[in-house]
DNA sequence: TTGTATGCGTTATCAC
DNA sequence: GTGATAACGCATACAA
């Protein structure tokens, strides 16, 4: 069923159709009905891939994100999904993983489909910063197609950046620990992503503030993983913590369940803080403080700079920064 | 670029460039290799509307979720993208919610832009059984496109499903559960679905075959939700159950949470087992027995009948089970 | 082995 | 208001 065929039913041509099914005002309300109608009746729906050949667009985003399966990613996913959705786009969906080779490939292929934007979830596409080349990718892309980062900071032309504020909410948190008396604060991660280095730098400036030196040891990084950081921290018999902060929560579970092995109660003798206020955080005994990054609000501004760029905005900020907060629970 | 600047550049005419760009074998080596030149340095890359035009396909398969941000269809979403990806299909993601009419939409607008084939996750999307018109609007998509359900299971000219064996499990699970003298067996669900249903039919087979009266009073329809399991049964007061069999990991840590409100002993004084086998269930305290659905034994079977289906395959079976698994940890 | 010509289903620019 | 027609960029049947 092709707009000729309508066309032929409503006894008009293909450009009457095409007026009507656009919208267009310049068609007599009579004529419209007629076709209207036609229409109706044959259950037709413009073909999408003519309309992109023509508009040279087919309204969909593309969403790079390194594991669909992660918790936090997923809700990142679902809430872009939504809110695109509701301005009309779709979103096609594709994981890369965390290895920089699979990364470029994956944009690459989402550039390939004429996707109207990029949205990258994740500071892991943000690199370490310590080489800035590893980022060229994404400037490569944004010379394509504006890019959105979530979670992530990269300098460039056509790229829009929206974090949460993950240092001094950091900050504040290991502040709170010093000051109801906790002495060797472990910082515990699993990566060496901006977002991880906002809170390492949140971490010492909080020591550093409060005359506490910074202790190379107290800083442990470790493979994501809820079981591994248990094994990990029963491996190390020579680390002593009364607190700890994690820059995820299942690392934060793992230190729960060392722990409660070493038989040491929460948060008496440890106190535990986690990241990202998953779901995690109310899964287990006692239940996570957890710094929530707004990973929502992030998601509705970068879907509303994006359509505003898309529609002709240019006064898109880009870098924004979204205020973390922190959710108190058992654990401190 | 398009394939006219190719083909002035390499000095070729657009059928050839076509064939080169193709791999088809019928084009001298020596122009293959020119023209590969000219487009290695152009950068070109089809135009994939204009492909999709000609084709009729752009290579891609929608996937239908209820809620992405769910621990289990966002596994699930994983474990397609990745494989789909693998065989060189795209997905376009649509996350519907669980209302009926947002379901009828969500699939309209999937059909429209043109997808190969509709995969649709969850067993929300088999209804409840009582209705069947309700699951209509499937078959009727299911004319236009080989349609996937995973986890549920629909009727239907072009449908395939893939199922866990749930009731079979569920059926083992209990009936351990009363080998080890246990007497009340609590049934926690959230849903009505075809999946909760299979589990009840398993609950209710071991309680008959060992000789126990079904209590409707041990049947308990909740909210999903740690909390909201957990004030639940609260207020329960006249409750008594000595195990309990939920149909997701949340709700059985809300049973833990209960336990441990009341002081008591888990497995001792009640043992838990959830579904899912999701990253919860290891978070928890004690950590959680769970049925293992071989999610991704599912899905890879799912793409696997998918790629059959649109190669042209004629024999791939409507229904394909497989068989549940169970992870014992310590809540029972 | 290569080139020419046509169709795919729209949208948009003209005339009328 | 409405209709004819030219893009849009590709694949492919057919001709050479």
């Amino acid at each position: 069923m092709t707009i000729y065929d309508i066309a032929d039913r409503a006894g008009v041509s293909i450009a009457t159709v095409s007026r009507v099914v656009n919208g267009s005002d310049k068609v007599r309300p009579k004529t419209k009905e007629k076709v209207l109608k036609v229409i109706e009746e044959a259950g037709y729906t413009p073909n999408v891939f003519a309309q992109g050949l023509g508009l040279n667009t087919m309204h969909t985003v593309g969403i790079l994100v390194p594991d669909i399966s992660d918790l936090y990613m997923s809700s990142a996913v679902s809430c872009l999904e939504d809110a695109l959705h509701l301005c009309g786009y779709d979103c096609i969906l594709s994981g890369s993983g965390f290895d920089i080779r699979n990364k470029r490939a994956h944009v690459q292929l989402l550039l390939s489909k004429k996707i109207d934007a990029l949205i990258m979830v994740g500071s892991t596409y943000a690199g370490a910063g310590t080489d800035p080349t590893e980022t060229d990718y994404i400037r490569e892309a944004a010379k394509q197609v504006p890019v959105f980062l979530i979670n992530g900071v990269v300098e460039g032309d056509n790229i829009y950046c929206a974090v949460c504020d993950d240092c001094k909410a950091v900050h504040q948190m290991v502040d709170a620990m010093i000051k109801s008396d906790k002495k060797r604060i472990l910082f515990l991660t699993d990566s060496h992503s901006y977002s991880a280095q906002q809170k390492m730098l949140g971490y010492k400036q909080a020591l550093s503030e409060n005359g506490i030196a910074f202790d190379e040891s107290l800083s442990l990084y470790v493979r994501n993983g809820i079981h591994e950081v248990y094994y990990q921290l029963l491996a190390q018999d020579d680390l002593h913590f009364d607190a700890c902060f994690a820059t995820d929560d299942s690392l934060a579970i793992g230190v729960l369940k060392y722990a409660k092995a070493k038989k040491l109660r929460v948060p008496e003798d440890i106190s535990v803080v986690g990241c990202n206020n998953s779901y995690l955080s109310i899964a287990c005994e006692p239940e996570l403080t957890s710094i929530d990054n707004r990973l929502e609000d992030i998601c509705r501004s970068t879907v509303e700079h994006l359509m505003n760029k898309l529609h002709g905005g240019n006064d898109i900020p880009s870098k924004t920064i979204v205020p973390s907060t922190i959710q108190l629970r058992a654990s401190t």
